[in-house]
RNA sequence: GUGGCUGUAGCUCAGUUGGUUAGAGCAUCGGCUUGUGGUGCCGAGGGUCGCGGGGUCGAAUCCCGUCAGCCACCCCA
C-alpha cells in the first residue's frame, strides 16, 4: 500500500462531510452577501508568484517544468490570479467586484498543527472601491460566516489593526517608511518572542532611542478602543504634518466602526494594533479572527492591499480581501462539536424478501429516486433479520418492505424505523403516500 | 533546514526481568435467521510488532541507523 504524501488528507465520506458542511456554509453567506462565485487555475505559471513576494517564495512551493519547458506552481494563494482575472477585464466588469472562491492551496511547508500542506481557503474579496465601506462589508461577512457556523463572541474576535495609522505614528515620531518597515516586523514578532528578545531587536535599529519609541510603540498596542486610540494620539508630540493625517484617518476608522455597528460585528471587533500581518502588501486596515481561548491561532486574516493589483501588472485598483482556512477552522469547531458527525444517509432503506421481489421493487425505487427521494437497497439477497439490521443502522427515516406476502396482494408495507409504526398500502398508491411522509 | 516525543490489527490499546504459534475491545464479514432492527449467540478474516541492521540459544521487548506521524523552532503570501 501506498501512504498518501506527508501534508495531504484524504476524505472519507465522514470527512468528506464535514468538509463540505463547510463550504455549505462559506458559500451560503457569501452569496448572501451579494458577493459573485468564481474559480482559478490551480497551476500557474511560477513567475506569478515570483512577482508578488521574490525569489524566495519557490522554495515554499510545489513547482516544476512541465513538457513544454514552462516554469508551473500548484497556487499557494489566490490573490495573484484574482488580480490578474479582474485586471484584465478592469474596464468592463461592474464596479465594485465583489468575489469568492473555495479551493483549495499547496504551500511545501513542514507539516504542522493547524498547517498542512495542502488546505482550502475561502477567499472573499473586494476591488474597485477604496471606502472603508469595502472593508466593513469584508469584516462583517467573515463574522458573519464564523457565526453561522456557531461561533459566538465568546469564541472569537476580530482583531482590527491599521497600518495606514501604523506608518503614520511613526512617520510622526520622525522615522522613515524603511526604518517603519523594520520596527512593525519587530512589532509583528513580539507576540510570539520574550520581552527581551524584542527590546534586543528595537536596540538593534532604534539605538538610543530604543526605550523611548519601545514604550510608545507597546502603548499603543495594548489599545483596545477608539477613544483611548484619539487620546493617546492626541497626548503624543508628533509632527504637525502627521498629526493631520492621523486626525484624518481616525474619521475613517470612526466611520468603519459605525458601519460594523450596523452590520452586527462591532460585538466582535477589538482595536488591536498589535497585528501587522506579514508586512508583504497591505496597505490600510488589516484584520484577524482569533479564537479566544487555546491555541491563539488565527482562524482567518486579511485586509486591503491598494497597491497590488498594479504591480501584478494591471491597472491601479483599489482592494481588500480575506481568508479563511479550513484547518484551523475544522479543528476550531470540531473541539466545540460543531461540525456534523457521520455521512449523508438515505431517507428510504429497501427490504427485499428474494430475487422475485427485487424484480418488483427496482421498478418502484426507480420511481421515488426521479421524484428526488434518497433510496438504497440491499445488492445481494439476504435473509430478512439481517436486513432489518442494517435498515436500523442505516439512519434512514423509513423501510419499505418486499416480501412475498405483499407483493401477492399488490401492496408494499412502510416500517417507520424510528417508531417501529408499519402501514400497507397499495403499490399504485406509493409515491403519494411516501410525499406525505417526509 | 533544526530539535523533542511517538510508532503492535481499520480504530483504541494490552503484551511480565528477553522465552513456544503476538492478544483484547470496538469495527468489518459470515452463520443462527426468507418476516421485524441498533444492545442476542456462534464463528471468520485481518499483523513482516514502521523499515533495515546488530548483538543473543531466543527480540514486539536490548543497541545502532532509517522512515513516518505529532509537537515546537524557522517561515507564514
Amino acid at each position: 500500500m501506498f501512504n498518501s504524501l506527508p501534508g495531504f488528507r484524504e476524505f472519507y465520506p465522514e470527512e468528506c462531510a464535514r468538509r463540505n458542511y463547510l463550504f455549505d456554509a462559506f458559500r451560503r453567506v457569501a452569496l448572501r452577501f451579494g458577493f459573485k462565485e468564481y474559480d482559478a487555475p490551480v497551476l500557474e505559471p511560477l513567475e506569478l508568484y515570483i512577482e508578488k513576494s521574490g525569489e524566495e517564495i519557490v522554495s515554499q512551493l510545489f513547482n516544476f517544468t512541465d513538457r513544454g519547458d514552462r516554469e508551473v506552481a500548484l497556487r499557494p494563494e489566490l490573490t495573484p490570479s484574482l488580480a490578474r482575472l479582474v485586471g484584465a477585464k478592469a474596464s468592463s466588469l461592474p464596479m465594485p467586484v465583489k468575489w469568492f472562491n473555495i479551493g483549495e492551496h499547496y504551500r511545501y511547508e513542514r507539516p504542522q498543527k493547524g498547517r498542512l500542506r495542502a488546505f482550502y481557503q475561502f477567499n472573499g474579496d473586494i476591488l474597485g472601491e477604496s471606502g472603508t465601506a469595502a472593508d466593513a462589508e469584508l469584516i462583517s461577512l467573515l463574522v458573519e460566516i464564523l457565526r453561522v457556523l456557531g461561533l459566538t463572541e465568546k469564541d472569537f474576535r476580530i482583531r482590527l489593526s491599521d497600518r495606514t495609522l501604523w506608518f503614520l505614528f511613526l512617520e510622526g515620531l520622525g522615522f522613515e517608511e524603511a526604518k517603519s518597515f523594520e520596527i512593525l516586523s519587530i512589532l509583528d514578532k513580539s507576540e510570539k518572542i520574550s520581552a527581551e528578545k524584542t527590546n534586543a531587536l528595537y536596540q538593534e535599529i532604534l539605538g538610543a532611542k530604543a526605550k523611548e519609541t519601545a514604550l510608545k510603540i507597546e502603548k499603543l498596542k495594548t489599545i483596545q478602543d477608539l477613544e483611548e486610540l484619539r487620546k493617546f494620539l492626541d497626548s503624543e508630540d508628533l509632527n504637525t504634518a502627521s498629526k493631520e493625517k492621523l486626525d484624518a484617518r481616525l474619521e475613517d476608522w470612526t466611520t468603519l466602526i459605525g458601519y460594523l455597528g450596523g452590520l452586527g460585528a462591532k460585538s466582535f471587533v477589538q482595536v488591536d494594533l498589535g497585528i501587522v500581518r506579514g508586512l508583504a502588501y497591505y496597505t490600510g486596515f488589516v484584520f484577524e479572527a482569533f479564537e479566544n481561548e487555546g491555541q491563539f491561532r488565527a482562524l482567518a486574516g486579511g485586509g486591503r492591499y491598494n497597491d497590488l493589483v498594479a504591480k501584478l501588472g494591471g491597472p491601479e485598483l483599489p482592494a481588500a480581501g480575506f481568508a479563511i482556512g479550513d484547518v484551523t477552522l475544522t479543528d476550531c469547531l470540531d473541539r466545540r462539536n460543531l461540525l456534523p458527525q457521520g455521512t449523508e444517509n438515505p431517507e428510504i432503506i429497501t427490504i427485499l424478501g428474494g430475487e422475485t421481489e427485487r424484480l418488483e421493487a427496482i421498478k418502484d425505487i426507480t420511481i421515488l429516486r426521479r421524484a428526488g427521494f434518497s433510496v438504497a437497497y440491499p445488492l445481494k439477497n439476504q435473509g430478512f433479520g439481517k436486513q432489518f439490521k442494517s435498515a436500523g443502522k442505516s439512519g434512514a427515516k423509513i423501510a419499505l418492505i418486499y416480501g412475498g406476502d405483499e407483493l401477492s396482494e399488490g401492496k408494499v408495507k412502510i416500517r417507520n424505523l424510528s417508531t417501529g409504526e408499519e402501514n400497507l398500502v397499495d403499490r399504485s398508491d406509493l409515491e403519494i403516500t411516501v410525499r406525505g411522509l417526509f
